[in-house]
DNA sequence: GATATCTATAGGTTATACTTATAGACAGAT
DNA sequence: ATCTGTCTATAAGTATAACCTATAGATATC
């Protein structure tokens, strides 16, 4: 039983006439006979009963016309989902991100892509950077927002932009008064500050203390914290200075914060990727997904 | 997108394998690779995401499994169905008779009909021989019984039987008692009889007056009905004489009952056939339904 | 680093749905 | 009654496409 003779039943059983659901079938009369044959030869049952002058349906039939009629628009419901997905009319990515990071960049994207792709559904999911690699490189995120390095060498990635590091002090700071005199701060003069930091295992952590000891020195670190907002909050209180990713420093949301100053050359910098499996099949939404991404990171860094 | 693709796609989310589900699949693995990628290519989406050492649904893979699977299953119903109809489990056959003859006769046959075939409706449907003919020609019922000759030509028939045609007189009458003694009436011994019969336009009725023409006289009617109940219990009450379809004489149900005699040589009998559209096709149940049909009349002219 | 196992591609064969031409049956018109 | 047009079925040949085997190329495993 084929999908083409469901067809061809369902066109001979509206016109009652071979030659004229033949035409509309665009095929020749004869081939429509050889199927209906080879079909009911099949089934063993005879749907038409047909002379030269009349086609009308036999008890099976009726029967078979009324099922073959529900598969073929169970057939074309199927078809017109794939097209869906195809044409980005519906659709679903799961994207991970980075707390502190996505927490800043994608209420930017999101809008954007949700206003032009109604339909396609965003899943999110904030893990550290170290659990995000492993979850994109075993397909549970089609896509990750990660910085580089990346640890997993099967991951592909796409490069978003650069983001400035900019050094975060308390607003009493002699530092803040210099900076706003015109005078930046290079980092090796961060050798004495004491050093608020995120803890152990965030990648933004690890970047920091390296950032440092390139500048020639170990930072003193007199307090850690698992969250970026009361890093800040500290700092601000005065208990320290801290690098941050300038796209942070750009929004403090609490009522404790500390001026954000940007660094001498050469400034520090990071970059920001949407990492995928090496190899792996992008669909159409998770494309326009980075295109989306790409288009509005470069739009926040020209600010 | 054809079944063939379905069943694959669906034998593919099974195994998350290609090999191996080609093997369930009787094709080679190429086949396989070759019919996924052209039902990928033609919806426009990736189903599967692959490499050599995994195979796993993408969003769409897992849309498409879920309604592919439901298409199949229906097909498979479908096919199912039809095999009912083929091999008789189920089925419908719309039978036309004689209201005179089918309520004398049917009532055998359709016990025996049900038992063997449980499943396959009988739809009955009484009407005048010529308008029974009418239907059957223009498809209305299946199968119709009726009794030779036949006026419309594009009717084929198969014979049940033989029906001798018996002599009903009153109770008291001479021919009765001389019946007794075994001497057996000719219908030319009715000239001067009164007739009761069926009234014009039933079958039966055409037959009495010519069989009473063809013994060399015209039947004098004095009474006419359209009921042959009717006509009997005329009978009995001693207005007059009538001929009677022998499996009719042989069950009388009213209380007025005449006397039954069987004529003598050459009797007059009439052929019962069931008849049906020249070049019809019967479906099996309408086949099957002729044969209980000529059994059980076989059975009963044996009595 | 060798081996086994996976999916994809290449090239050739076979099955089959398609085509045109025509037969044969019937309905309606001359 | 014969002719004509129209119907479905059959015959024979062609073209499409699903299939096969062989093999490439990639990855995991020993």
């Amino acid at each position: 039983m084929e999908l083409r003779q469901l067809q061809y039943t369902l066109q001979i059983a509206a016109e009652r006439n071979f030659s004229r659901a033949a035409d509309k079938l665009h095929i020749a009369q004869p081939s429509l006979s050889q199927q209906l044959s080879k079909l009911e030869k099949e089934l063993g049952v005879l749907l038409f009963q047909r002379n030269t002058s009349s086609v009308e349906l036999t008890h099976a039939g009726e029967k078979f016309v009324e099922q073959a009629q529900a598969i073929i628009d169970a057939v074309e419901l199927l078809r017109q989902e794939m097209s869906d997905i195809s044409q980005l009319r519906t659709g679903r990515v799961v994207v991970g991100s980075m707390p502190i990071t996505g927490a800043h960049l994608l209420p930017h994207v999101l809008p954007v892509f949700k206003s032009k792709y109604a339909e396609v559904e965003i899943t999110l999911l904030e893990d550290s950077s170290m659990n995000l690699e492993k979850l994109t490189a075993s397909g549970q995120t089609d896509l990750s927002l990660l910085s580089l390095p990346l640890e997993i060498p099967t991951l592909a990635y796409e490069v978003l932009g650069e983001e400035r590091i900019d050094l975060a002090v308390p607003p009493e700071h002699p530092l803040a008064a210099r900076s706003a005199q015109g005078i930046r701060t290079s980092l090796h003069e961060l050798k004495n500050e004491p050093f608020i930091v995120l803890k152990e295992g965030q990648g933004f952590r690890k970047m920091t203390v390296e950032l440092c000891r390139e500048a020639g020195f170990e930072p003193q670190i007199v307090f850690e914290s698992n969250n970026m907002e009361t890093v800040q909050s500290l700092v601000a209180t005065g208990m320290g200075v801290t690098l941050v990713p300038h796209f942070i420093a750009r929004a403090p949301r609490s009522e404790f914060v500390p001026v954000y100053l940007p660094l001498a050359d050469p400034v520090p910098s990071r970059t920001l990727v949407v990492a995928y499996r090496r190899g792996r099949y992008l669909s159409r939404a998770a494309e326009a997904f980075i295109e989306t991404f790409k288009a509005t990171v470069a739009g926040l860094a020209d600010e």
